[in-house]
DNA sequence: GTTGACAAATGACACTGTGTCACATATAAT
DNA sequence: ATTATATGTGACACAGTGTCATTTGTCAAC
């Protein structure tokens, strides 16, 4: 998290830091981005940087929150909508995504976070994307939600694998909207993913 | 792919390169891991490892063929004795990799080979890894292996997606495997979400 | 309106690492 | 012995990092 010191910025001035920043991150994979690029673009001396924030996984993570929180309610809504189908919450999120984030001009900008999702997601110095997106589901609340009678689930050990399935399945998926210039194609192949997933692959 | 030059070199020179690169690329994940160390590790000059490999990646992928190439063997054996079960050949890879591989000191090593594996792999220069372990079945040679008499999959297209879901779902269970203390709950883990996958989530 | 004290900004500094290239040194070929 | 040709080398110019002593700004108290 910024600390106090960036907080207090005028807004021109954190929206011009921040401008700078999704630029670069924008610009190349995460590994690849660097401090100077965006201390450089938003005409701050580097020092200045370390005294907003401690890095660059400290700053993308600060702009990353209010999606974050935006789809954290969103999901909340949707389960309750669909009385806890989670195939149903996540194909919303997936659509929610893909197309209400999609819409504007930083869809390069989300291309690249889904990118940086690691598989890997508990070394010291990584991000922490693909937990923030996985997130809700690890909470008792989003939990609850859940309806699981027509499920075959015996415990919450159980729930948590398909949850598990659920999110490697969605991130791929969205990746892959991402990366073919299809995106319906992204979207059927989703479809089919879930339904194997809800009926087995099995005859 | 290494150079002429340095598949000219002694054996023991090779050697002391190969151990110094093993070295460094257990000790930190890839990004962090510096050619640096290696040529100071391996006493050679650092010029010199240009003139052997193109970079890192070059390094690291080299370093891999042999396993691919064993892992490769493996499968295709695994899928004629099991007369094309894809399910089966792939709780194999699952086995072979966890055990085969785990049984010497290279664990570590091969804690980091999964570790590196990327969510996107088609980013100019990034690993290729994922691509490697899924590999096989993108060939023709492969595909053909398998059975799919038994399986509700119509055209090519839906057996890759299948295939794709248990890349996702074994890589998965491969980090969670050097994840957790335990061997077993990985493994456990990893069944359930196979008969998941074959028989559907849904009662 | 001057002072002082605290907060914020700055960029030079010492590091670590990169890839390259002109030169040095082998090895082989004539 | 001479000339090619292949291989090895480390200094060099860059790019980037995080820190810190110093400067600059702010504002309340006198």
């Amino acid at each position: 998290m910024p600390t106090e010191t960036f907080m207090k910025l005028s807004e021109e001035k954190k929206n011009k830091i921040l401008v700078a920043a999704k630029k670069e991150f924008t610009r190349v994979p995460f590994e690849q981005t660097s401090i100077k690029n965006i201390v450089e673009d938003a005409e701050i001396a580097r020092g200045s940087f370390y005294q907003y924030f401690t890095s660059k996984e400290d700053l993308l993570q600060y702009m990353m929150k209010d999606d974050k929180e935006k789809l954290d309610n969103f999901i909340k809504d949707k389960l309750k909508e669909t009385h806890g189908d989670v195939f149903e919450a996540y194909l919303a999120i997936y659509d929610f995504i893909t197309q209400k984030m999609g819409e504007d001009k930083d869809l390069a900008f989300y291309k690249r976070l889904i990118e940086n999702a690691k598989v890997v997601e508990d070394e010291s110095s990584m991000l922490r994307i693909p937990k923030d997106l996985k997130g809700p589901f690890q909470q008792e609340e989003f939990l609850k939600l859940i309806d699981v009678s027509k499920l075959q689930i015996q415990d919450e050990e159980e729930l948590h694998i398909v949850i598990q399935m659920l999110y490697l399945v969605t991130r791929k998926a969205l990746v892959n909207n991402f990366k073919y210039q299809s995106t319906e194609k992204a979207r059927k192949e989703y479809l089919k993913m879930i339904d194997y997933l809800k009926n087995g692959v099995l005859k």
